[in-house]
DNA sequence: AACATCTTCAACCGCGATTTC
DNA sequence: AGAAATCGCGGTTGAAGATGT
């Protein structure tokens, strides 16, 4: 036995609403409210309709400051940035983005976002073909050949100085393990702080504090905060006196940007040597042993996520490799664009914790 | 102009969570 | 305590419009 049905299909109206149902149930929700029971609504305006539908017409078109269409290239960064740190949690997308209808939001990424980022992935695919080298061998010949600071591969993705990014600079991340009831409300009370704490993008010198921000036990401190970083279009970190603080520097010719770390990673991260520069922290190392423990930790904490649904792991399969190929691609950027005498990595203050 | 195919998005559906009785 | 009612969410559908042939 099914659930009963919350209300008689036969006698309820379907389809779109006409503009004299939307007028009644406009003008009795502006003078009485919902009256917190939608199912009862629809009966006390005499409206032939379902309440869920009336609930959902209300919310996603009726409701008052209700934006459509003419996503900015913010909101499509946000959006973005938010989707692969937490998934489908489209109401909580919607929350960070006033006027935005958690079904405008996940119509729009079905339907133009996610293909654009697809479509990038291609492309860089494309322009890769014919490269023989593994990706991650790949990262490690260059590491290799590099003999400066290697900026550490595990959660650090690179970019050119003044080069503007193409979104997503994102990190590369498994999904939250949001199994309790706790751990939910946990995450939505981090991503509620998001809200007015974005990072000044035009700042060359700009903190971001990361940490695992799928990793609740992080998230207990009251100074916990999440940033995203509209110039790296990075973001959800948490810092607190409490949490490992790790940020970003603008070091010459190239930014090193912590952007988030896989489940568990943050713990293993807090053994490799920050140093406080102003006031950014830098991640670094150009010890092999401790960029293969970075490598090892990255990738066992990005893969070692017990996805909470099948159908969900699948598309973060996409997304992951996606972010990957991206950070791939930024790195290989890099490498070909610092020059080789450049000693900006090779800066004594750099190399202080051997 | 006519038809086929693709894209968009409003609305529906089912299910888990929460509240009420 | 437990069943029923309701809420709220995310996935899916299908009509309508746009675009291609």
């Amino acid at each position: 036995m099914g659930r009963a049905p919350c209300c008689d299909k036969a006698n309820v109206k379907k389809g779109p609403w006409s503009p004299e149902e939307d007028a009644k149930l406009k003008a009795y929700i502006e003078q009485h409210g919902t009256g917190g029971n939608w199912i009862a609504l629809p009966h006390k305006i005499g409206l032939k309709r379902c309440g869920k539908s009336c609930r959902l017409r209300w919310l996603n078109y009726l409701r008052p400051n209700i934006k459509h269409g003419g996503f900015s290239e913010e909101e499509d960064n946000i959006i973005c940035s938010l989707y692969i740190s937490i998934g489908s949690r489209w109401s909580i997308i919607a929350a960070q983005l006033p006027g935005r209808t958690d079904n405008d939001i996940k119509n729009y990424w079905n339907t133009r976002l996610k293909k654009k980022l697809l479509g990038k992935q291609r492309k860089e695919q494309q322009a890769r073909r014919g490269n023989s080298c593994l990706k991650q061998e790949m990262i490690k010949r260059e590491i290799d050949q590099t003999t400066s600071v290697v900026p550490a591969v595990a959660g650090i993705d690179i970019m050119m100085n003044n080069q503007t990014p193409y979104w997503p600079e994102l990190p590369f991340v498994t999904p939250p393990l949001v199994s309790s009831q706790q751990d939910q409300s946990s995450l939505k009370d981090l991503l509620i702080k998001l809200g007015g704490r974005f990072c000044d993008g035009d700042h060359h010198q700009q903190s971001i504090t990361a940490a695992c921000p799928f990793d609740a036990s992080l998230a207990q401190s009251q100074d916990d905060q999440l940033l995203y970083d509209s110039n790296t279009m990075s973001l959800l970190s948490i810092a607190s006196p409490t949490s490992m603080n790790i940020s970003s520097t603008q070091l010459p010719n190239t930014q090193y940007n912590v952007i988030g770390a896989a489940p568990n990673m943050s713990q293993g991260l807090a053994n490799f040597p920050f140093e406080q520069l102003n006031d950014q922290y830098v991640a670094y190392t150009n010890n092999h042993q401790q960029l293969e423990e970075l490598e090892r930790l990255y990738v066992s904490g990005s893969t070692t996520g017990n996805s909470t649904s099948a159908d969900q792991s699948s598309s973060w399969e996409d997304m992951s490799s996606l972010v990957y190929s991206t950070m791939v691609s930024d790195y290989e950027t890099c490498q070909q664009s610092v020059p080789q005498d450049s000693t900006s990595f090779e800066d004594e203050r750099y190399f202080g914790h051997q």
